[in-house]
DNA sequence: TAATTTAATGTGTTCGTAAACATTTTGCTG
DNA sequence: CAGCAAAATGTTTACGAACACATTAAATTA
């Protein structure tokens, strides 16, 4: 078993021509005559031969710009994780020449958005990773970045027909689907079940939809639409009163209520209206870790999160750049993270930790 | 805002001096003067100075070999997933110059592990990765590699006094307490749980007490123990009548059995007899994404399974390894994997796959 | 103080690849 | 078939660090 790394010199005294041919062949750059680039491939084929990415990322020793869109994190916590992945990623990275330009813009302000991402596209990056979270206002500069062949990354929100280089983030019907299994794991007995979307407007947030549809699918396909009776509620923190009276009134009317689901990342907000009201018996299910959910997930409040783990959508996002753009390794379209179950008890492992750590097997 | 890589002869520059010297310095090779020595460190300092490990590992172009002491997972196929972590992590890290040599033995031969361990030691790696699951007789190898000063890299069995490099693992008493969390999420109601440990010797399985006493002390800790009646049986399947017999007399004379925790890998086992029996009220949950469990998982027999991710425990033992000794990177000492709670709506995402995306925070 | 050892520092080559540059071959036109 | 452009192929250098080797300066000895 000779195990001897090939490299482009065996290549071309195998193939009795130079290095040079036979770098024009693997980047396929032309001036190689076809039959040279036959032998070529084929020898190259033969000898299993793999790049030395160090070797390669050392010699062409570029520097690429990746442009990053994303919302910005004071305005809306939650962006707060992707952001720090990214800013992790960079720092892993840029010993490969990855230097990330960030775009910031305001997650309520459709304006603001196209400014930006009007902007990043007049800087020309090599790649770009953003939330596409205006479906309308990203479609035309999905067209304009193709048009000048900038490679571009989503994560967090999908949209299927853009072509992106890849999508990277939580398949949300299937996490819907897990909450439903989730609530009826605890919840064994007859009750109602609320649906409370908060902050968002479903109409211009399909994800909501998908994760809604997977959660009541868990029910239907279980035979328990006779067991269960399944609300649903949007919810606005804009204005409080309404929020807290929508809010009671469904509670006080639904004296049977065991559960509530929360699509969003806001389950932190039903769970403090819960304690003020001393409820104890509602279980609550909602998304991502962030301080506030974490502090009723430690009291019991909040039963489980479903981390959607935006830290590392963030860093997924760049190191999928990366790998196209400097190793020019074939990257998967879609990237579903697990869908991680997270309680008090295993929180822990799971919390954005300064050090973090992540790898790719 | 000058983003510029430092290299060493920039600082050799900075520091009027040779890059040799710069290099002495900072591989402490010695024939460096005090005074040099102390400028060019502080403008490795002021410059924050970053080695281009890639420039590094190419230069250096050395071949590390590690060494790997796993059991035969011919024998048992939980050993199957550390295995195709090893491998795959040797693939992805070949170019590093990673060259890794299992030494397989047989888990329930002594003898046969110490047979490896001393060949493996006469081979002088230049690291070492085991499951130290023999105790006793793994001891005197450590003090011997000590001496050798080899690297060793401890997984899925954790011995704190033997000071590895590293130790990748599960937190054996938190996964017992989060077991007790699922169940109990599940049962609200009293009822008897069995804690079950099979097909090992918990007089020599320290990591299985520790799941117990977790377990136990979730009960314990929130006020549970007037709720829940806790029994526990060691069971053995080299005889299966004498399982068999075992388990039906507990499930028998145990009516309220609400729950079953299965301390090892072997739930699959719990779910066939239950199943065989026809009974459906009782819970599952167990360890580990082995098909058979997976089966039953899929089936709603096992309810939920905590995934050790022991594939993901060979990659980054070898992972480590190769940031020590490639990269010269600081390893942390403990790095215990996150207590996946998998379903079966979410176990796709854990299941090992050739592609499988490892992401750690 | 010249000779010689030893400490301190400098220089050049190597790793595998990329890419600029240099040379040779081919094909075509007049 | 000379002349020349274009295509095909070959050669060299650079990337940043490691390390062997070469050189110089300082310290010691005769």
């Amino acid at each position: 078993m000779k195990n001897k790394i090939v490299r482009i010199k065996d290549i071309a005294e195998k193939a009795k021509v130079s290095t040079g041919t036979v770098d024009r062949v693997l980047h396929k750059r032309g001036r190689v005559s076809k039959k040279v680039e036959e032998k070529v491939l084929k020898i190259i084929e033969e000898m299993d031969y793999e790049p030395n990415l160090m070797a390669r990322a050392l010699g062409s020793n570029k520097i690429y710009q990746i442009a990053a869109l994303i919302p910005d994190h004071e305005i809306d916590f939650y962006w707060h994780a992707p952001k720090a992945g990214i800013e992790k990623a960079e720092k892993d990275l840029k010993q490969y020449g990855i230097i990330v330009q960030q775009y910031v813009f305001d997650p309520y302000d459709v304006d603001s958005f196209i400014s930006k991402a009007n902007k990043l596209t007049t800087d020309k990056p090599d790649g770009i990773i953003l939330s596409p979270i205006f479906y309308r206002e990203t479609l035309p500069f999905f067209e304009k970045w193709k048009v000048a062949e900038i490679p571009f990354v989503l994560f967090n929100t999908q949209i299927a027909e853009c072509e992106p280089l890849s999508y990277i983030g939580q398949d949300s019907y299937q996490s819907g689907f897990l909450a439903g299994k989730l609530i009826h794991y605890g919840q064994p007995d007859s009750c109602s079940i609320l649906i409370a979307h908060i902050d968002e407007e479903t109409s211009n947030a399909a994800h909501l939809l998908k994760k809604e549809q997977g959660f009541r699918n868990y029910f239907a396909q279980n035979n328990l639409d006779h067991q269960y009776k399944i609300l649903r509620v949007e919810l606005n923190r804009s204005n409080a009163a309404v929020f807290m009276k929508q809010l009671g009134d469904i509670i006080d009317s639904t004296p049977d209520l065991g559960s509530i689901f929360v699509t969003t990342s806001k389950a932190h907000e039903i769970a403090k209206y819960l304690e003020q009201r001393y409820i104890k018996h509602i279980k609550i299910i909602g998304y991502d870790l962030l301080p506030p959910n974490l502090y009723f997930l430690n009291k019991g409040t909040i039963s489980f999160l479903i981390n959607q783990n935006p830290k590392g959508q963030g860093y997924w996002g760049i190191y999928q750049l990366t790998d196209s753009l400097v190793f020019k390794k074939e990257v998967p379209i879609i990237k579903y993270l697990p869908l991680d179950i997270v309680t008090k008890e295993n929180a822990n492992y799971y919390v954005d930790d300064e050090d973090a750590v992540y790898l790719d097997i």
